[in-house]
DNA sequence: AACTCGGGGCA
DNA sequence: TGCCCAGAGTT
């Protein structure tokens, strides 16, 4: 018997209440330029490595002038540990020549001017959002896509409609920690590969284990 | 809608 | 050691 949204919702809340975890989820940051840095780096990979990197690439850069002046190959040796360099190291100086060019030098404040650079997609610009500017947004990555899908706190197989449907039922003051959680419990419990759905203590309002038989 | 970029983690 | 994982752009 399937509960309902708003019984899961506030079952998930309670669980916001206890101690949970902070897995190394958050990318470190001293300037909105420098989120977007490690955010646009971050497509793809995890947090863990992106924080490596970009501390040593912000011992050497730190402004969109600095990166603006650099040569996409020049970056790319810099930050080969991680994948995807060659792209990531066009987007990177790139975007901040346009920083330059276009935005007076600052990291755009705004979701439409964020898409206008390249590497920054809707999760990259809401990351940004919510990381630098405290501007209220809801990444939806794989993580919260997953766990929000099989759970039943949303249902759609669209990114877009799953941000309209988390948005509409979780109110706006616990969006964060909503997104952490969600985010937290990706990783650790409702892993995309082979969830650990026996530890898991929303099993009992989860679509996704009812279906299973659980 | 499918394909590409790429290394790290884990079976 | 080969398969799986995490976004954005291009064709």
């Amino acid at each position: 018997m399937e509960k309902n949204l708003d019984e899961k919702l506030n079952f998930v809340i309670d669980i916001l209440g206890d101690k949970y975890p902070a897995p190394e989820t958050e990318l470190n940051h001293d300037s909105p330029f420098e989120l977007l840095v490690a955010t646009i780096l971050s497509a793809q990979t995890t947090d863990v490595q992106v924080n490596k990197v970009t501390e040593e690439l912000f011992k050497e850069y730190d402004s969109p002038d600095d990166f603006a002046r650099l040569s996409p190959n020049e970056l790319a040796d810099k930050i080969k540990s991680i994948g995807l360099y060659r792209n990531k190291s066009k987007f990177i100086v790139e975007s901040s020549r346009i920083i330059l060019a276009d935005f007076d030098g600052q990291v755009p404040r705004n979701f439409s001017d964020l898409l206008k650079l390249p590497g920054v997609g809707r999760k990259t610009a809401s990351v940004v959002l919510v990381g630098a500017f405290s501007t209220p947004a809801f990444p939806v990555d794989t993580h919260v896509f997953r766990v929000s899908n099989r759970l039943g706190l949303a249902s759609s197989d669209r990114v877009e409609e799953v941000e309209e449907q988390l948005k509409d039922l979780i109110p706006e003051e616990l969006w964060a920690d909503m997104h952490h959680w969600l985010i937290f419990h990706g990783r650790e419990v409702c892993k995309a590969r082979s969830p650990k759905c026996e530890i898991c203590r929303l099993k009992n309002y989860c679509n996704y284990y009812q279906k299973k038989g659980g």
